[in-house]
Parts: structure tokens; C-alpha cells; sequence
DNA sequence: CCTCTCATGTAAGACGTTACATGATTCA
DNA sequence: TGAATCATGTAACGTCTTACATGAGAGG
């Protein structure tokens, strides 16, 4: 249940709307970990369940529909959540991606299409990398933690970038010398 | 349906039993995707039903239980495949790690366990490192674009590891100056 | 007035994990 | 003979995504 943990961890900073919260979360660490309202929702419910949030403020302008309500953390949570922090972290990481997975069996493809995705990773990661440089230019929080997690997130954006170019050259260097190693293919 | 396309891709390489196919995809590329009994089997009957794959040979040499069945991909199956590859990727990358998920928050936690954590990541990640360097030069495949995924592993883990020294080092300089910074949190 | 952002929620279905049950073969 | 590995499968449970329904408030 990490879901809960995200939303205990956010709760420290300052109360919030669910809504705020997936917006937080997809905003600060949504390469880490992204999230949805079929999961926010219920998960407050729960967590409000087992005392472990509070409601701070409830709007209910209109009169139809469900109020804003905004939620806090309580000791409980907090002691709940600590214990989380301090406890070991089982030691799978997972890395999903939908390139990556098409390219472990490039050789089995087209090598013009293959070059071609691989300028279309390049494209969306060197974007991707200004704006967290900006990001982190412009940021105003002096935290320690948060500000080595978005170095993390440039080291590991720079270094795919660098694969990604020594790919794309090694390829094309495959397709110019028209050797036919590309066929014979092995895997234990 | 990304496990489907896994196990056509496997099945380009030779005919494999569900339980080899689950190995090879553990040994291959783990850290990438990981995979269960649970998913493999009712997959294969669903390629086979959809006339992706076929069974190239049925060894059942007790007479309870069923037999260990060998797969092959059927022209259709590469059709499909082939199809799949030179699709465009879903731009989603998802990273998912339950330490970084705890590491966000650290400054709720206490410091100390939080350079035990860094310390057990560190290790771990060493002897990853360690592994895959020694498979990398003991693999037999010539295979440029294996050769490459596995060079990315690498260079992925040596980039985390470095982060994970430069956080330590930073954390216990905190520690000894003795400043409350750490307490002085935002989040936007 | 219309669109965008803020805001809450549910239902259906897809996907994934864990635990269990079964049995053959291989090797020390 | 016993343990490890090879091998197949299912049931129950949990998680996640997608799509939908609803509505308030702000700003052009």
C-alpha cells in the first residue's frame, strides 16, 4: 500500500485536497510514482477509517454533489508513517518502459524504424531534461532531499540521452558496413 | 497486453517451454520486466487461442498432470510482433522503487536511519554492478542490441551509485554541522 | 457565455501477485 | 533417498487504469 505512504508523507507539509494530492504527486515525483483518482479517493477513505487522516475543512458551496474537503494528518498518521520511513525497503525496483521494451527486440524489426524511435526517445528526453534543469534553476525549496532526488532525476535523464546517442550511431555504423550479424541472434 | 508481445519476442530466438520462457525473461531483462506463473500460462492460452503461437511437441511422460508443452510463434505471431515493434511507444516511463519512495520523505525520519538505508542501498547496488560486469564479459552473443541494453544497466547502476555516495556524504555533513535546515521543508 | 481549472467520486475491467497443488527428472 | 530444478496450472486477492458523471469558481 505505497499509495497510502505518499499521501501520509504529502500530508506533512500542509493539509490538502485529494485532487492537490495527485496534482503534488504527478508535479514532484511523477517519473517515481504516478497515480490516479480511482486510487486517491478510495485510499482517503480508508486512511480516514483508520484515523489515520482527518478532515480539516469541508466547502460545501452548492448543496448537491460530495464537499471539498481538505485533509490533515493525524499523530496516529504520522507515527504510522514514521515507522514506514524507518522500515526496510524490499529490494525491487522496477523500470517500465515501453521503448525499452520494443528495443530488446529491434533486430527482429525494420532498422530504418528502429533509428527513427530512437530520434523520437532523443527528441522527448532532451526536452524533457531542460525542463527539469529549469525547474531545478527556478526552485525555491532549500530541502536537502528533494533537491538531490531532481539531481537523481538529471544524472539518470543524461545518461540515458548519452546511450541513446551511442546506440543510434552504433546502428547506423551496422547498416553502412551491411554485415548480416544482426541475424545471427542468441539468447541463452 | 506487454507480456504477450515479451513472450513472441522470446519465441523468435527458438521454441521454449512457459517455464523457460519465465527464466529467460527473470535472466535476461528482470530489471526491466518482471513476470509470474500466473500471468505466463493463461497468456499462452490466450496467444494460442488467437493462433499466435502453436505447441511444436507435447512430452507427457507420466499420465497425470499435464504435459510440458514446447511453443513455437506461427507466421501470424510474427506478423503480429512485427507489427507491435514498429508501433509507437506509450511515452510513459514508470520507475518504481520502494526505497526512493522512502528517501523522498527521509527528512520525516530519523537521520541515522537514514544512512543505514543508503549504506544497505549501496551494497546491494555494488554487488548488482559487480554481477552484471561479470556477465557482460562471460556472454557469448554478438548481438548488438543485447550488448547494449546490458550496457545501459550498467551505466544506470554506476549512475545510481555515485548519487547514493554523494547523498551520503551530504546528509552526514548536515548531520555534523548541526544546522535545522532539515526542518525548514516546502513542497510546492 | 464559455472554457479551463479545481474538485469528488464510482464502476467495470484489466492487470499483477501470492499461495497453493501437482508431479517429473536430475544429481549428489 | 532426498533435495533441487524443471514443469504446469488455478483461485483468491489486490492494485491500477479508464471512462464516466457531476458540479463550483475564475477569467477572458
Amino acid at each position: 500500500m505505497p499509495i497510502k505512504h505518499a499521501i501520509l508523507g504529502l500530508l506533512h507539509y500542509h493539509d490538502m485536497h485529494g485532487y492537490k494530492i495527485k496534482d503534488t504527486i504527478e508535479r514532484s515525483f511523477g517519473y517515481v510514482w504516478s497515480i490516479n483518482y480511482g486510487q486517491i479517493y478510495p485510499n482517503l477513505k480508508a486512511l480516514l477509517n483508520e484515523g489515520l487522516i482527518s478532515i480539516a475543512e469541508v466547502n460545501q458551496a452548492g448543496e448537491s454533489g460530495p464537499g471539498r474537503r481538505r485533509y490533515a494528518i493525524t499523530p496516529n498518521g504520522k507515527a504510522a508513517f514514521r515507522a514506514w520511513v524507518n522500515s526496510n525497503p524490499e529490494k525491487t525496483m522496477i523500470l517500465r518502459d515501453s521503448f525499452l521494451m520494443r528495443y530488446i527486440f529491434f533486430g527482429f524489426g525494420e532498422t530504418t524504424r528502429a533509428v527513427e524511435m530512437i530520434d523520437d526517445q532523443i527528441q522527448l528526453y532532451q526536452k524533457q531534461l531542460a525542463r527539469r534543469r529549469d525547474t531545478y534553476q527556478k526552485r525555491t525549496s532549500v530541502d536537502l532531499y528533494a533537491r538531490l532526488i531532481s539531481e537523481l532525476g538529471m544524472e539518470m535523464n543524461a545518461a540515458f540521452l548519452r546511450w541513446l546517442a551511442r546506440v543510434r550511431e552504433e546502428i547506423i555504423q551496422t547498416m553502412d558496413s551491411g554485415t548480416e550479424i544482426l541475424k545471427r541472434r542468441t539468447i541463452s
